[in-house]
DNA sequence: GCATAAACGTGATTAATCCTCACATTTGCA
DNA sequence: TGCAAATGTGAGGATTAATCACGTTTATGC
Protein backbone atom coordinates (compact mmCIF):
# COMPACT_ATOMS: atom_id res chain seq x y z
CA UNK A 1 0.00 0.00 0.00
CA UNK A 2 2.93 2.59 0.77
CA UNK A 3 4.66 1.13 -1.86
CA UNK A 4 1.85 1.46 -4.65
CA UNK A 5 1.06 5.27 -3.58
CA UNK A 6 4.31 6.07 -4.22
CA UNK A 7 4.66 9.00 -6.64
CA UNK A 8 7.37 7.57 -8.76
CA UNK A 9 4.14 6.09 -10.45
CA UNK A 10 3.33 9.70 -11.41
CA UNK A 11 5.77 9.18 -14.20
CA UNK A 12 3.12 7.69 -15.77
CA UNK A 13 1.92 11.25 -16.80
CA UNK A 14 3.76 13.29 -18.84
CA UNK A 15 6.40 14.98 -16.87
CA UNK A 16 10.44 14.34 -16.88
CA UNK A 17 11.15 11.65 -14.35
CA UNK A 18 11.61 11.85 -10.53
CA UNK A 19 13.24 10.12 -8.19
CA UNK A 20 11.33 7.64 -6.06
CA UNK A 21 12.10 7.98 -2.43
CA UNK A 22 14.00 5.22 -1.09
CA UNK A 23 15.33 6.54 2.25
CA UNK A 24 13.21 6.44 5.21
CA UNK A 25 14.00 9.81 6.03
CA UNK A 26 12.61 10.92 2.33
CA UNK A 27 9.69 8.46 2.39
CA UNK A 28 8.73 10.13 5.84
CA UNK A 29 9.44 13.86 3.99
CA UNK A 30 7.41 12.89 0.79
CA UNK A 31 4.34 11.41 3.42
CA UNK A 32 4.43 15.09 5.06
CA UNK A 33 4.30 16.89 1.76
CA UNK A 34 0.93 14.91 0.73
CA UNK A 35 -0.19 15.64 4.14
CA UNK A 36 0.07 19.05 3.09
CA UNK A 37 -1.02 19.20 0.06
CA UNK A 38 -3.96 17.35 1.10
CA UNK A 39 -4.72 20.32 4.03
CA UNK A 40 -3.99 23.06 1.51
CA UNK A 41 -6.86 21.65 -0.87
CA UNK A 42 -9.04 21.04 1.83
CA UNK A 43 -9.12 24.75 2.56
CA UNK A 44 -8.86 26.49 -0.72
CA UNK A 45 -9.04 23.65 -3.00
CA UNK A 46 -6.39 22.62 -5.54
CA UNK A 47 -6.45 25.20 -8.43
CA UNK A 48 -5.93 27.95 -5.27
CA UNK A 49 -3.02 25.34 -3.40
CA UNK A 50 0.45 26.67 -4.18
CA UNK A 51 3.42 24.48 -4.45
CA UNK A 52 5.45 26.83 -1.99
CA UNK A 53 2.85 26.40 0.23
CA UNK A 54 2.92 22.79 0.12
CA UNK A 55 6.57 23.28 0.44
CA UNK A 56 6.46 25.18 3.36
CA UNK A 57 3.78 23.43 5.16
CA UNK A 58 5.35 20.07 4.85
CA UNK A 59 9.17 21.96 5.76
CA UNK A 60 11.14 21.26 2.65
CA UNK A 61 12.23 23.72 0.26
CA UNK A 62 10.31 24.32 -2.98
CA UNK A 63 13.25 21.93 -4.73
CA UNK A 64 12.41 18.98 -2.71
CA UNK A 65 9.18 18.82 -3.34
CA UNK A 66 9.87 18.68 -7.11
CA UNK A 67 12.28 16.36 -6.59
CA UNK A 68 9.06 13.72 -5.72
CA UNK A 69 6.66 15.37 -7.78
CA UNK A 70 6.95 16.17 -11.51
CA UNK A 71 4.57 18.38 -11.26
CA UNK A 72 2.16 20.06 -9.39
CA UNK A 73 -0.79 17.69 -10.97
CA UNK A 74 1.36 14.93 -9.66
CA UNK A 75 0.82 15.43 -6.26
CA UNK A 76 -3.06 15.44 -6.64
CA UNK A 77 -2.74 12.05 -8.92
CA UNK A 78 -0.92 10.41 -6.23
CA UNK A 79 -3.48 12.07 -3.37
CA UNK A 80 -6.56 10.63 -5.93
CA UNK A 81 -4.39 7.10 -6.37
CA UNK A 82 -4.79 6.58 -2.83
CA UNK A 83 -8.22 7.09 -2.91
CA UNK A 84 -9.35 5.09 -5.33
CA UNK A 85 -6.66 1.84 -4.48
CA UNK A 86 -8.54 2.34 -1.05
CA UNK A 87 -12.00 2.78 -2.08
CA UNK A 88 -11.24 -0.52 -4.59
CA UNK A 89 -10.76 -2.80 -1.67
CA UNK A 90 -14.06 -1.93 -0.22
CA UNK A 91 -15.93 -2.16 -3.57
CA UNK A 92 -15.00 -5.86 -4.13
CA UNK A 93 -15.53 -6.75 -0.80
CA UNK A 94 -19.39 -5.29 -1.12
CA UNK A 95 -20.02 -6.75 -4.28
CA UNK A 96 -17.76 -10.03 -3.63
CA UNK A 97 -19.87 -13.58 -4.05
CA UNK A 98 -23.37 -11.87 -4.61
CA UNK A 99 -25.44 -13.83 -6.63
CA UNK A 100 -28.94 -12.63 -6.24
CA UNK A 101 -30.84 -9.59 -7.10
CA UNK A 102 -31.91 -9.17 -3.48
CA UNK A 103 -28.34 -8.88 -2.31
CA UNK A 104 -27.44 -7.08 -5.03
CA UNK A 105 -30.08 -4.72 -4.58
CA UNK A 106 -28.91 -3.99 -0.58
CA UNK A 107 -25.40 -3.94 -1.61
CA UNK A 108 -25.38 -1.64 -4.46
CA UNK A 109 -27.89 0.58 -2.55
CA UNK A 110 -25.55 0.78 0.49
CA UNK A 111 -22.61 1.26 -1.76
CA UNK A 112 -23.87 4.52 -3.34
CA UNK A 113 -25.17 5.52 0.45
CA UNK A 114 -21.35 5.35 1.33
CA UNK A 115 -20.02 6.58 -1.71
CA UNK A 116 -22.46 9.63 -1.12
CA UNK A 117 -21.54 10.70 2.44
CA UNK A 118 -17.56 9.82 1.30
CA UNK A 119 -18.20 12.70 -1.18
CA UNK A 120 -19.92 14.80 1.15
CA UNK A 121 -17.71 14.79 3.82
CA UNK A 122 -14.34 14.82 2.43
CA UNK A 123 -13.49 18.11 0.68
CA UNK A 124 -9.73 16.77 -1.25
CA UNK A 125 -12.00 13.94 -2.49
CA UNK A 126 -15.04 16.10 -3.46
CA UNK A 127 -12.10 18.57 -5.19
CA UNK A 128 -9.92 16.45 -6.88
CA UNK A 129 -12.63 14.41 -8.48
CA UNK A 130 -14.06 17.34 -9.41
CA UNK A 131 -11.37 18.60 -11.66
CA UNK A 132 -11.22 14.76 -12.70
CA UNK A 133 -12.39 15.90 -16.13
CA UNK A 134 -9.75 18.69 -16.92
CA UNK A 135 -6.70 16.58 -16.10
CA UNK A 136 -6.12 14.35 -18.83
CA UNK A 137 -4.01 11.97 -16.21
CA UNK A 138 -6.51 12.08 -13.75
CA UNK A 139 -9.22 11.19 -16.42
CA UNK A 140 -7.39 8.07 -16.95
CA UNK A 141 -6.96 7.25 -12.95
CA UNK A 142 -10.47 7.74 -12.65
CA UNK A 143 -11.73 5.45 -16.02
CA UNK A 144 -9.12 2.89 -14.74
CA UNK A 145 -10.51 2.98 -11.63
CA UNK A 146 -14.22 3.17 -12.99
CA UNK A 147 -13.70 -0.14 -15.32
CA UNK A 148 -11.98 -2.14 -12.32
CA UNK A 149 -15.16 -1.49 -10.08
CA UNK A 150 -17.62 -1.76 -13.11
CA UNK A 151 -15.80 -5.69 -14.04
CA UNK A 152 -17.10 -6.39 -9.89
CA UNK A 153 -20.29 -5.09 -10.95
CA UNK A 154 -20.52 -7.06 -14.41
CA UNK A 155 -19.27 -10.18 -12.50
CA UNK A 156 -22.52 -10.06 -10.29
CA UNK A 157 -24.73 -9.30 -13.17
CA UNK A 158 -23.16 -12.56 -15.29
CA UNK A 159 -24.05 -14.56 -12.14
CA UNK A 160 -27.49 -13.29 -11.92
CA UNK A 161 -28.36 -13.28 -16.10
CA UNK A 162 -26.56 -15.85 -17.39
CA UNK A 163 -28.28 -16.09 -20.62
CA UNK A 164 -27.26 -12.67 -21.24
CA UNK A 165 -25.07 -11.34 -23.66
CA UNK A 166 -21.79 -10.84 -21.18
CA UNK A 167 -20.69 -7.98 -23.44
CA UNK A 168 -23.45 -6.10 -23.16
CA UNK A 169 -23.21 -6.82 -19.48
CA UNK A 170 -20.19 -5.19 -19.06
CA UNK A 171 -21.24 -2.26 -21.07
CA UNK A 172 -24.10 -1.54 -18.84
CA UNK A 173 -22.33 -2.23 -16.01
CA UNK A 174 -19.62 0.59 -16.46
CA UNK A 175 -22.13 2.84 -17.81
CA UNK A 176 -23.91 2.57 -14.69
CA UNK A 177 -20.95 3.41 -12.59
CA UNK A 178 -20.04 6.02 -14.41
CA UNK A 179 -23.18 7.37 -13.94
CA UNK A 180 -23.05 7.09 -10.27
CA UNK A 181 -19.54 9.22 -10.33
CA UNK A 182 -21.74 11.63 -12.57
CA UNK A 183 -24.72 11.45 -10.20
CA UNK A 184 -22.61 12.14 -7.35
CA UNK A 185 -20.61 14.89 -8.61
CA UNK A 186 -23.69 16.70 -9.60
CA UNK A 187 -25.87 15.93 -5.91
CA UNK A 188 -22.80 17.36 -4.69
CA UNK A 189 -23.01 20.29 -6.48
CA UNK A 190 -26.97 21.38 -5.51
CA UNK A 191 -28.53 21.99 -2.06
CA UNK A 192 -28.47 18.81 0.14
CA UNK A 193 -32.14 18.29 -0.74
CA UNK A 194 -31.90 18.32 -4.04
CA UNK A 195 -28.94 15.92 -4.18
CA UNK A 196 -30.43 13.76 -1.66
CA UNK A 197 -33.51 13.45 -3.95
CA UNK A 198 -30.99 12.84 -6.84
CA UNK A 199 -29.17 9.88 -5.56
CA UNK A 200 -32.33 8.36 -4.64
CA UNK A 201 -33.43 9.01 -8.25
CA UNK A 202 -30.11 7.28 -9.39
CA UNK A 203 -30.49 4.70 -7.45
CA UNK A 204 -33.92 3.88 -8.43
CA UNK A 205 -32.45 3.97 -12.37
CA UNK A 206 -29.48 2.24 -11.57
CA UNK A 207 -31.47 -0.49 -9.84
CA UNK A 208 -33.99 -1.11 -12.71
CA UNK A 209 -31.26 -1.30 -15.24
CA UNK A 210 -29.08 -3.94 -12.90
CA UNK A 211 -32.27 -5.78 -12.04
CA UNK A 212 -34.06 -5.74 -15.99
CA UNK A 213 -34.62 -9.03 -17.31
CA UNK B 1 -29.28 36.34 -30.59
CA UNK B 2 -26.62 38.88 -31.28
CA UNK B 3 -27.70 40.76 -28.00
CA UNK B 4 -28.08 37.46 -25.71
CA UNK B 5 -24.25 36.56 -26.56
CA UNK B 6 -23.17 39.52 -26.11
CA UNK B 7 -19.96 38.98 -23.38
CA UNK B 8 -21.21 41.69 -21.31
CA UNK B 9 -23.16 39.13 -19.12
CA UNK B 10 -19.60 37.50 -18.10
CA UNK B 11 -20.26 40.00 -15.96
CA UNK B 12 -22.53 37.45 -13.98
CA UNK B 13 -19.07 35.62 -13.23
CA UNK B 14 -16.73 37.23 -10.75
CA UNK B 15 -14.11 39.47 -12.10
CA UNK B 16 -14.18 43.42 -12.69
CA UNK B 17 -16.73 44.73 -15.03
CA UNK B 18 -16.23 45.46 -18.57
CA UNK B 19 -17.57 47.71 -21.27
CA UNK B 20 -20.70 46.34 -23.52
CA UNK B 21 -19.81 46.87 -27.65
CA UNK B 22 -21.82 50.02 -28.49
CA UNK B 23 -20.66 50.76 -31.38
CA UNK B 24 -20.47 48.86 -34.57
CA UNK B 25 -16.51 48.43 -35.24
CA UNK B 26 -16.35 47.34 -31.31
CA UNK B 27 -18.88 44.92 -32.00
CA UNK B 28 -17.72 43.44 -34.98
CA UNK B 29 -13.99 43.08 -33.39
CA UNK B 30 -15.34 41.26 -30.67
CA UNK B 31 -16.86 38.83 -32.79
CA UNK B 32 -13.49 38.21 -34.34
CA UNK B 33 -12.10 37.85 -30.77
CA UNK B 34 -14.48 34.99 -30.70
CA UNK B 35 -13.91 33.67 -33.66
CA UNK B 36 -10.21 34.11 -33.12
CA UNK B 37 -10.75 31.90 -29.84
CA UNK B 38 -12.72 29.49 -31.04
CA UNK B 39 -10.46 28.50 -33.85
CA UNK B 40 -7.35 28.49 -31.38
CA UNK B 41 -9.81 25.89 -28.91
CA UNK B 42 -10.45 23.80 -32.01
CA UNK B 43 -6.39 23.73 -32.25
CA UNK B 44 -5.29 23.82 -29.11
CA UNK B 45 -7.27 23.28 -26.48
CA UNK B 46 -8.94 25.92 -24.39
CA UNK B 47 -6.16 25.78 -21.97
CA UNK B 48 -2.86 26.02 -24.57
CA UNK B 49 -5.30 28.97 -25.41
CA UNK B 50 -3.00 31.81 -25.09
CA UNK B 51 -4.93 35.68 -24.77
CA UNK B 52 -1.93 37.22 -26.75
CA UNK B 53 -2.84 34.59 -29.82
CA UNK B 54 -6.28 35.57 -29.53
CA UNK B 55 -5.42 39.15 -29.42
CA UNK B 56 -2.85 38.80 -32.67
CA UNK B 57 -4.91 36.41 -34.39
CA UNK B 58 -7.98 38.63 -33.83
CA UNK B 59 -6.00 41.69 -35.11
CA UNK B 60 -6.40 43.76 -32.17
CA UNK B 61 -4.43 44.64 -29.54
CA UNK B 62 -4.35 42.65 -25.69
CA UNK B 63 -5.94 45.59 -23.91
CA UNK B 64 -8.84 45.75 -26.62
CA UNK B 65 -9.21 41.87 -25.79
CA UNK B 66 -9.75 42.82 -21.79
CA UNK B 67 -11.65 45.42 -22.31
CA UNK B 68 -14.96 43.05 -23.70
CA UNK B 69 -13.72 40.13 -21.77
CA UNK B 70 -12.95 40.74 -18.03
CA UNK B 71 -10.61 37.66 -18.06
CA UNK B 72 -9.41 34.21 -20.10
CA UNK B 73 -12.61 32.09 -19.01
CA UNK B 74 -15.18 35.02 -19.71
CA UNK B 75 -14.23 34.29 -23.80
CA UNK B 76 -14.88 30.66 -23.20
CA UNK B 77 -17.83 31.22 -21.16
CA UNK B 78 -19.13 33.34 -23.92
CA UNK B 79 -18.54 30.76 -26.96
CA UNK B 80 -20.50 28.33 -24.27
CA UNK B 81 -23.48 30.77 -23.86
CA UNK B 82 -23.87 31.00 -27.73
CA UNK B 83 -23.64 27.02 -27.62
CA UNK B 84 -26.18 26.44 -25.52
CA UNK B 85 -28.66 29.48 -26.24
CA UNK B 86 -28.48 27.76 -29.81
CA UNK B 87 -29.55 23.90 -28.56
CA UNK B 88 -31.70 25.22 -25.76
CA UNK B 89 -33.93 26.26 -28.89
CA UNK B 90 -33.51 22.89 -30.69
CA UNK B 91 -34.22 20.84 -27.93
CA UNK B 92 -37.61 22.97 -27.18
CA UNK B 93 -38.07 21.91 -30.71
CA UNK B 94 -37.96 18.41 -30.68
CA UNK B 95 -39.47 18.08 -27.82
CA UNK B 96 -42.64 20.20 -28.07
CA UNK B 97 -46.11 18.79 -28.00
CA UNK B 98 -45.41 15.32 -27.68
CA UNK B 99 -47.85 13.39 -25.87
CA UNK B 100 -47.52 9.77 -26.62
CA UNK B 101 -44.63 7.21 -25.34
CA UNK B 102 -43.89 6.22 -29.24
CA UNK B 103 -42.98 10.38 -30.42
CA UNK B 104 -41.17 10.91 -26.72
CA UNK B 105 -39.28 7.34 -27.41
CA UNK B 106 -37.92 8.67 -31.14
CA UNK B 107 -37.66 12.29 -30.68
CA UNK B 108 -35.34 11.26 -27.72
CA UNK B 109 -33.70 8.62 -29.56
CA UNK B 110 -32.54 10.88 -32.18
CA UNK B 111 -31.92 13.70 -29.71
CA UNK B 112 -29.52 12.18 -28.30
CA UNK B 113 -27.73 10.76 -31.48
CA UNK B 114 -28.07 14.68 -32.35
CA UNK B 115 -25.78 15.62 -29.24
CA UNK B 116 -23.66 12.34 -29.82
CA UNK B 117 -22.91 13.76 -33.71
CA UNK B 118 -22.31 17.10 -32.53
CA UNK B 119 -19.69 16.22 -29.74
CA UNK B 120 -17.50 13.98 -31.74
CA UNK B 121 -17.73 16.24 -34.52
CA UNK B 122 -17.50 19.81 -32.78
CA UNK B 123 -13.86 19.83 -30.79
CA UNK B 124 -14.63 23.30 -29.15
CA UNK B 125 -17.78 22.37 -27.53
CA UNK B 126 -15.99 19.30 -26.72
CA UNK B 127 -13.33 21.11 -24.98
CA UNK B 128 -15.32 23.76 -23.34
CA UNK B 129 -17.93 20.83 -21.79
CA UNK B 130 -14.97 18.59 -20.77
CA UNK B 131 -13.02 21.71 -18.83
CA UNK B 132 -16.58 22.38 -17.65
CA UNK B 133 -16.38 21.02 -13.81
CA UNK B 134 -12.83 22.88 -13.06
CA UNK B 135 -14.75 26.32 -13.62
CA UNK B 136 -17.39 27.51 -11.66
CA UNK B 137 -19.02 29.75 -13.81
CA UNK B 138 -18.94 27.00 -16.70
CA UNK B 139 -20.49 24.85 -14.14
CA UNK B 140 -23.37 27.15 -13.34
CA UNK B 141 -24.39 27.58 -16.81
CA UNK B 142 -24.01 24.09 -17.45
CA UNK B 143 -26.41 23.84 -14.36
CA UNK B 144 -28.91 25.99 -15.71
CA UNK B 145 -28.30 25.32 -19.36
CA UNK B 146 -29.74 21.20 -17.79
CA UNK B 147 -32.73 22.46 -15.90
CA UNK B 148 -33.98 24.50 -18.59
CA UNK B 149 -33.76 21.08 -20.63
CA UNK B 150 -34.60 18.80 -18.92
CA UNK B 151 -37.89 21.09 -17.51
CA UNK B 152 -38.85 20.29 -21.43
CA UNK B 153 -38.17 16.95 -20.77
CA UNK B 154 -40.53 16.81 -17.99
CA UNK B 155 -43.15 18.59 -19.55
CA UNK B 156 -43.90 15.49 -21.85
CA UNK B 157 -43.17 13.33 -18.72
CA UNK B 158 -46.20 15.26 -17.12
CA UNK B 159 -48.37 14.84 -20.24
CA UNK B 160 -47.32 11.19 -20.39
CA UNK B 161 -48.13 10.01 -16.84
CA UNK B 162 -50.67 12.78 -15.23
CA UNK B 163 -50.92 10.76 -12.16
CA UNK B 164 -46.95 10.55 -11.18
CA UNK B 165 -45.33 12.99 -8.39
CA UNK B 166 -44.58 16.05 -10.37
CA UNK B 167 -41.54 16.68 -8.17
CA UNK B 168 -40.21 13.21 -8.85
CA UNK B 169 -41.05 13.49 -12.55
CA UNK B 170 -38.95 16.73 -12.79
CA UNK B 171 -35.90 15.61 -10.68
CA UNK B 172 -36.23 12.05 -12.89
CA UNK B 173 -35.89 14.56 -16.23
CA UNK B 174 -32.98 16.59 -14.56
CA UNK B 175 -31.43 13.45 -13.84
CA UNK B 176 -31.65 12.12 -17.04
CA UNK B 177 -30.71 14.67 -18.58
CA UNK B 178 -27.58 14.90 -16.35
CA UNK B 179 -26.77 11.49 -17.08
CA UNK B 180 -26.89 11.90 -20.47
CA UNK B 181 -24.41 14.89 -20.67
CA UNK B 182 -22.23 12.63 -18.39
CA UNK B 183 -22.96 9.98 -20.89
CA UNK B 184 -21.44 12.13 -23.71
CA UNK B 185 -18.48 13.20 -22.33
CA UNK B 186 -17.27 9.85 -21.19
CA UNK B 187 -18.61 8.13 -25.17
CA UNK B 188 -16.31 11.06 -26.85
CA UNK B 189 -13.20 10.10 -24.27
CA UNK B 190 -12.73 6.34 -25.69
CA UNK B 191 -12.23 4.41 -28.68
CA UNK B 192 -15.75 5.18 -31.05
CA UNK B 193 -16.60 1.97 -30.97
CA UNK B 194 -17.32 1.68 -26.86
CA UNK B 195 -18.70 5.03 -27.41
CA UNK B 196 -20.70 3.89 -29.82
CA UNK B 197 -22.30 1.05 -27.16
CA UNK B 198 -22.42 3.04 -24.44
CA UNK B 199 -24.40 6.21 -25.91
CA UNK B 200 -26.80 2.93 -26.84
CA UNK B 201 -27.12 1.84 -23.22
CA UNK B 202 -27.81 4.78 -21.91
CA UNK B 203 -30.75 5.53 -24.15
CA UNK B 204 -31.86 1.92 -23.27
CA UNK B 205 -31.92 3.22 -19.72
CA UNK B 206 -32.90 6.92 -20.20
CA UNK B 207 -35.55 5.61 -21.55
CA UNK B 208 -36.27 2.68 -19.44
CA UNK B 209 -37.05 5.07 -16.50
CA UNK B 210 -38.92 7.84 -18.61
CA UNK B 211 -41.01 5.24 -19.72
CA UNK B 212 -41.64 3.28 -17.07
CA UNK B 213 -44.72 3.16 -15.13
C1' DG C 1 -18.01 72.86 -38.92
C1' DC C 2 -16.42 72.57 -34.14
C1' DA C 3 -16.09 71.12 -29.42
C1' DT C 4 -16.48 67.84 -26.08
C1' DA C 5 -17.33 63.63 -23.73
C1' DA C 6 -17.55 58.99 -24.03
C1' DA C 7 -16.11 54.91 -26.15
C1' DC C 8 -12.40 52.59 -27.98
C1' DG C 9 -7.45 51.03 -28.80
C1' DT C 10 -2.61 50.16 -27.47
C1' DG C 11 1.38 47.49 -25.67
C1' DA C 12 4.99 47.95 -22.28
C1' DT C 13 4.80 46.62 -17.72
C1' DT C 14 3.41 44.28 -13.44
C1' DA C 15 2.46 40.35 -10.73
C1' DA C 16 1.88 35.77 -9.78
C1' DT C 17 3.47 31.12 -10.25
C1' DC C 18 5.37 26.98 -11.82
C1' DC C 19 9.51 24.79 -12.19
C1' DT C 20 14.82 24.43 -12.88
C1' DC C 21 19.46 24.08 -11.66
C1' DA C 22 23.96 24.57 -9.71
C1' DC C 23 25.59 23.50 -5.61
C1' DA C 24 25.54 21.82 -0.51
C1' DT C 25 24.54 18.11 2.66
C1' DT C 26 23.42 13.48 4.29
C1' DT C 27 23.15 8.56 3.93
C1' DG C 28 24.29 3.82 2.73
C1' DC C 29 27.91 0.81 1.99
C1' DA C 30 32.39 -1.48 0.54
C1' DT D 1 37.01 5.89 6.34
C1' DG D 2 35.81 7.39 1.91
C1' DC D 3 33.07 7.65 -1.94
C1' DA D 4 28.93 7.41 -4.80
C1' DA D 5 24.26 7.97 -4.69
C1' DA D 6 20.51 10.02 -2.71
C1' DT D 7 18.70 13.94 -0.81
C1' DG D 8 18.11 19.01 0.25
C1' DT D 9 18.16 24.03 -0.92
C1' DG D 10 16.28 28.46 -2.61
C1' DA D 11 17.49 32.14 -5.76
C1' DG D 12 16.23 32.82 -10.25
C1' DG D 13 14.44 31.69 -15.11
C1' DA D 14 10.41 31.43 -17.88
C1' DT D 15 5.71 31.83 -18.89
C1' DT D 16 1.54 34.21 -19.02
C1' DA D 17 -2.70 36.40 -17.25
C1' DA D 18 -4.09 40.96 -16.46
C1' DT D 19 -3.34 46.20 -15.68
C1' DC D 20 -3.00 51.00 -16.71
C1' DA D 21 -1.62 55.40 -18.37
C1' DC D 22 -2.11 57.51 -22.39
C1' DG D 23 -3.32 58.10 -27.41
C1' DT D 24 -7.22 57.77 -31.02
C1' DT D 25 -11.90 57.49 -32.90
C1' DT D 26 -16.81 58.15 -32.74
C1' DA D 27 -21.22 60.16 -31.49
C1' DT D 28 -23.66 64.21 -30.26
C1' DG D 29 -25.20 68.97 -29.35
C1' DC D 30 -24.75 73.43 -31.11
Amino acid sequence: MEDAATPVSAQKQAASPRRAPSQQRSRERVERMLAAASALIAEQGSDAMRMGEVAERAGVSIGSLYQFFPDKRAIIWALAERYTAESQSCISAALAGISDAERLQSAFSELVDIYYRLFLAEPVIRDIWSGTQADKALRQLELADSRANAEFLSAVLKRLRPAADPATLETTAFLVWQMGEAAMRLAISVERQEGDRLVAAYKRMALRELLAE
